[in-house]
DNA sequence: TAAAGAACGCAATGTTATAACATTGTGTGG
DNA sequence: CCACACAATGTTATAACATTGCGTTCTTTA
């Protein structure tokens, strides 16, 4: 087996440790909720954003669909599979990375806040409402109308910041 | 003249106007006191981002400079003036759109907060100490060190959304 | 003015994303 | 079941954004 089948929640607030067959299968209760589909093309791009752990470029995820589905598939066909996930908030951009993660609570809608390792390239999902409050407090100064939020706080995560100490390796 | 010779800061905590010219000149002089080259190019590249008063991405930079200095300049060249301005934080790229602005108030440092509009284009800087303090609040608790704060939210800016109230025009 | 290093020019290429149009799949009413 | 409508996907090409590698020019300093 290539990937591992748990890996500790992302989501910086959560304590537990996902499977990601079961949070596909939450996304797939939460697409039949919808009236929405999750059509296998759609379930394979998830699938594989959660078993790979870290943030994937659009073309990688079309390298690894080939590994999976055997049958070769063209950029538009990920981004579209990607457009809708994002959609449904099923999974997030990183903008300063253009990578894709997906979201650890997909039950819950809310704007994600993401900490970036530059040494390993990890994410952490987190959730601040109290920056989105205040977010909200600047906006309505400015007479601005909030649509999305992008924030993603890039640095060193507590890993590589101790191994970094031990100078265990490479970068 | 082609470009407005004033402007509304765009940065929300400053109620003054600024005149790109005067912006360039405080660049010139920071410059000096940190003993780094502002050249001809990059000086170039920051004027047509004061003077230009929205996000400007690396090829529209390419076209307007065809048109200032007749002389063209490849992708490299340009890419290399604002890795300059960026690590000098006298520019700043707005990830979400792959476009770069000039920092309002370079002789501050900090990080910037941008609001985008989705309609007109325009973004306005911000900043909020606040905001920066919960995301270091946050850092510290996963043992996280942060490097780089990306905070933009997208949405309709004041005029837009009066504008869109008397129905005035497409999109 | 010679040497060293920073900045730039240039060609090619790499990476990310979308446009335009053809095809296939899926559900619905006749 | 068939015909239709519409959603989803496939295919080709290209747009948009960014970097590598290398040679030349400019600037500073000794």
């Amino acid at each position: 087996m290539k990937f591992p089948s748990t890996q500790p929640c992302t989501d910086s607030n959560c304590r537990g440790q996902h499977v990601p067959a079961e949070r596909v299968a939450l996304v797939k209760s939460l697409c039949e909720a919808r009236g929405v589909r999750l059509t296998t093309l759609r379930r394979h791009v998830l699938e594989l954003l959660w078993e790979s752990g870290r943030p994937m470029g659009a073309y990688d995820l079309i390298e690894a669909l080939k590994l999976r589905d055997s049958r070769p598939v063209g950029p538009p066909t990920v981004y579209r599979a990607l457009e809708f996930l994002i959609s449904q908030r099923f999974v997030s951009k990183i903008q300063s990375r253009n990578a894709y993660v997906p979201c650890a609570h997909p039950e819950r809608v809310h704007d994600c806040l993401f900490f970036i390792c530059s040494h390993c390239g990890v994410s952490a999902e987190s959730e601040d409402l109290r920056v989105e409050q205040l977010l909200a407090e600047d906006a309505a100064d400015l007479g601005f109308r909030v649509k999305r939020r992008v924030v993603e706080v890039e640095g060193t995560c507590r890993c590589c910041l101790t191994e970094a100490g031990s100078e265990s390796g490479g970068y």
